[in-house]
DNA sequence: ATACGGATACGAAGATCTTCGTTGACATTA
DNA sequence: TAATGTCAACGAAGATCTTCGTATCCGTAT
């Protein structure tokens, strides 16, 4: 029963470069962190501290500069934030949220016909 | 140019509650928030007023009850949050936001043949 | 050994969030 | 008019988030 909280924003960044990068060490998080903010060292390490306690990443402390992993797969923390948001503003319904997501953000035809793809997978699985 | 900070998860559950019941003083947002959570009225009076400072929401004093408002329609401000998680975690893609709701929370057919729809509809306006 | 450089640990400050107790204003009623 | 009850205002406490400065540790090269 491992439950870990909803990363906050500055944490879901670092987590991004994570899935990413796959297994890090703080200094390398921090060069990728700052090319879009201006945040200091010290400031990835302790949020990275802060994530292992909340069990959002692992350390491999084997080696003198600690290596972070994200715990869990991108896949499953996205799909606890969306779940969250759906429980959150939209009562569980998942149209309402697709609406609003295609309304906010303009789908390609190529992402549109990509959903359609996954709306036909996901009739023909609980058929 | 009227931004508002996204809302914070005790302030959306008092958005909802206001596009719910539209014009509400705080006794009735108190007696309505009080159903699911224990909190005490002066706490959703805070957040009311900080709500007003943020503009969240809008505030009428003509009476001695204020009455509150939600200053922005639901559907302006689930796109903002949903834009917003779009931005922070799926790198903009809808089309991997969509897939993530839908496998973290399995529509019903009538669900999933709505968002098909609702395709057809967006596909048809950017022909 | 000693000094240097790169790494983590520690602690703290300021912001924001959430909660509530207390106070004072004001209207209704006895 | 005095008592009672309802309401907003205020302030504050505790938690969490974000950010850093400083201290400390330790391997490596002199």
């Amino acid at each position: 029963m491992t439950t870990t909280p909803r990363p906050t924003d500055a944490e879901l960044a670092i987590l991004r470069i994570l899935w990413r990068r796959g297994p890090s060490t703080v200094r390398q998080v921090h060069e990728d962190l700052e090319r879009r903010s201006l945040t200091g060292y010290t400031t990835a390490l302790k949020l990275l501290q802060i994530m292992t306690e909340k069990g959002l990443v692992e350390r491999d402390e084997s080696q003198r500069a600690h290596v972070y992993v994200a715990r869990l797969p991108e896949e499953q923390t996205l799909g606890q934030l969306v779940g969250d948001l759906l429980d959150r503003a939209f009562e569980g319904s998942s149209s309402r949220l697709v609406m609003r997501a295609l309304e906010s953000r303009p789908a390609t035809r190529e992402e549109l016909s990509e959903i359609r793809r996954m709306l036909d997978l996901m009739e023909g699985e609980n058929r």
